[in-house]
DNA sequence: TTACAAGTGTTGTGATCACAGCATATCGAC
DNA sequence: GTCGATATGCTGTGATCACAACACTTGTAA
């Protein structure tokens, strides 16, 4: 038996499909049911529960069980704005420090996205994007701002079940990413932060045409 | 037996205590100490120590126990980079939503910090400070923003233990708080953000002097 | 006196059980 | 057929117990 907690792997388990959106919005989890699948008692499971809860990838639903958030058309707004404005931050710190070899890594996955998306392939296109971003985000260099973003895509994860890479969105995916780069590699922070600002912007602009939201009044 | 959890009971009196410096850095914390000194059983005692882990108020230490958290200097002085970028932010968004009557609030504040500092009245002194601060943060009305900005004054919460009102630092305070409040009467966003983020980075310096850290190397 | 080994206590972890709150279904009365 | 009360099942929650990993102490032998 490896030597991690089985907590920590049902919190990974679970972590993982929610940044992936493999659950859509207001999906309720039971903690019976998610120990039945994984294969261990409710207590692994409740605890990763409550972790998820503390990071706000999960919400305590009006009838006391778990579930992804139903966001209204406001709140999702609210975490756009500050997405923009903290990732935006972190490229901007990363356009100074980034090295070349992280670059070719970007440039890299920039290439795999188009063609993933060319296949139609929603999850391979829905990671390399995460790992887009996150390769951006760890080349800030700030341990304090990481598990941030990360709560804060953990956030936008049940949106992501509205992606799908048809003939627009990657082509604006593209369109957005190359500027980032371009910027990095100039190591012009404000327009990295500007760059990786719009491509949020955009990014959610496409989601909130296609996704279901919360009523206004909640 | 009151209506909410006893598991919410305990993470709020530990979230408390935690923000007010009770705990120095390197404190650990067992789950049946605190079981006992609160009269339950392990059991939420463990499931608040868990997810105040995940919101980075505390840390699993190496011989596996919990505890709060001992930072490296370089850490200290990341967070406090964060801090000065995020609740400047945030402060920056309050200078157009708040009202005549917070603003109030915030005189009366600031000039209870200087009454309770005369008086070195160490746990009132922080109290202040802390109503002070997220005041602010309220106005800027993000729902987003702040368990983000609550996870950042949990994480600097044991350092707090070293704050102490002595003849330097209300005055200190009052000098940097005193430009907050005259930019958010004007409306003035940069300059909001900008005085706001200097409090953080003098209360900060003043800080490293006192405070012990980890060795450099961990 | 020193070194090493056995033992003891403490830690978090996982499983299991009992229970209160709540939603829903089911059955009976009108 | 409709309404209401009872019952049934499901939810998270809390308590308790057993256990493996580890730290530390204690005792013994060289």
């Amino acid at each position: 038996m490896s030597r991690e907690n089985l907590q920590e792997r049902v919190y990974r388990a679970l972590r993982q499909a929610l940044m992936r959106g493999a659950f859509p919005p207001g999906r309720s989890l039971t903690i019976r049911a998610l120990a039945g699948a994984l294969k261990t008692s409710a207590m692994p499971v409740r605890e990763a529960l409550r972790q998820l809860v503390a990071e706000r990838a999960l919400a305590m639903l009006p009838n006391r069980s778990f579930g992804t958030p139903l966001m209204t058309v406001a709140q999702f707004d609210d975490l756009r704005r500050i997405r923009m404005r903290i990732e935006g931050f972190a490229a901007a710190e990363a356009a100074s420090r980034i090295d070349r070899e992280t670059l070719l890594r970007l440039e890299e996955i920039d290439a795999e996205m188009a063609a993933a998306s060319r296949r139609v392939r929603r999850e391979r296109f829905i990671e390399l994007n995460q790992e887009f971003h996150f390769t951006i985000y760890e080349a800030a260099g700030s341990a304090v701002l990481m598990p941030i973003i990360e709560s804060l895509w953990l956030q936008i994860g049940p949106y992501l079940t509205f992606v799908f890479p048809d003939g627009e969105r990657p082509q604006v995916t593209h369109a957005t990413h190359r500027p980032v780069i371009v910027a990095l590699k100039r190591g012009d922070a404000a327009a990295a932060q500007a760059a990786l600002a719009a491509d949020i912007d955009k990014a959610g602009e496409i989601l909130k045409r296609v996704a279901t939201f919360a009523a206004e009044d909640g």
